[in-house]
DNA sequence: CCCATAGTTCGTAACTTATGAACTATGGAA
DNA sequence: TTCCATAGTTCATAAGTTACGAACTATGGG
């Protein structure tokens, strides 16, 4: 089993983080290592908004978060434990995260409000 | 020939504007349709930083990003003009587009950078 | 040593993208 | 009109990417 490959801060690509942050189940994973408040295992997100993800799609939606550049991964005893890169990608772009996560989470917010008005048919 | 499409702004995502800037060319373009005064046509993107684009790419190149709901492109004549929709995404994602937009600049100046370093042998 | 747990890798089917060739639309010239 | 050039789209297909079940690997107990 090849080691756990991270690139450097200087190879990371804007190409790479937004290609990475454009799938739903990854960009969901990556908000929520950032809002955790300790490294996280794989298995923490095998369900994600509702849906059941199986272990060898998480593990390369893992990997694509790895080898952008989003996610730190380290084994610890039978476990890895995930942690976001988020201050080296700060450092290198600021603001770019910080955006992304922003306008997720806006498109979110708009989704639950565009739905609870669904239930509710409108005034006639 | 099928009209343009245009998504209308409630339908555009984030997952869509990302996927859509995370093509290299496609970044590009946006990036100087943005900067235009004026609305540029498709051919004018036959050459992309030194490569050339086959016009058939280029035009799936397009209908992505009018599709993600980027650009608006309206025929005039023979030709097809394009504009950026930035005013009504930044209306519902706000900063995101300019935080890509900048990202991307960041990361072609240093990539300038290195390049002229790299011409420069260090200092032995 | 054996098992359970956590994750990776492999093989393949499904999807996406790039591009040449053929096509369509528009506007002007003969 | 008819013909042609220009600008772009569509189609077919080859190449690349992604999803996921099955098989595998690594680690830490009993």
């Amino acid at each position: 089993m090849r080691p756990l490959v991270h690139p450097s801060i200087e190879d990371v690509t804007v190409e790479g983080i937004l290609h990475a942050m454009s799938d739903p189940v990854r960009a969901q994973i990556y908000i929520q290592l950032a809002g955790a408040e300790c490294a996280a295992n794989c298995s923490n997100f095998l369900q994600v908004s509702d849906k059941a993800i199986p272990k060898s799609t998480l593990s390369q939606h893992f990997r694509a978060l790895r080898e952008a550049g989003l996610v730190r991964s380290e084994r610890q005893g039978v476990e890895v434990k995930n942690t976001t890169r988020c201050e080296e990608i700060n450092g290198r772009f600021p603001g770019l995260l910080e955006a992304i996560v922003k306008a997720h989470q806006a498109q979110f917010a708009q989704r639950l409000c565009a739905a609870s008005k669904a239930s509710v048919p409108p005034p006639s």
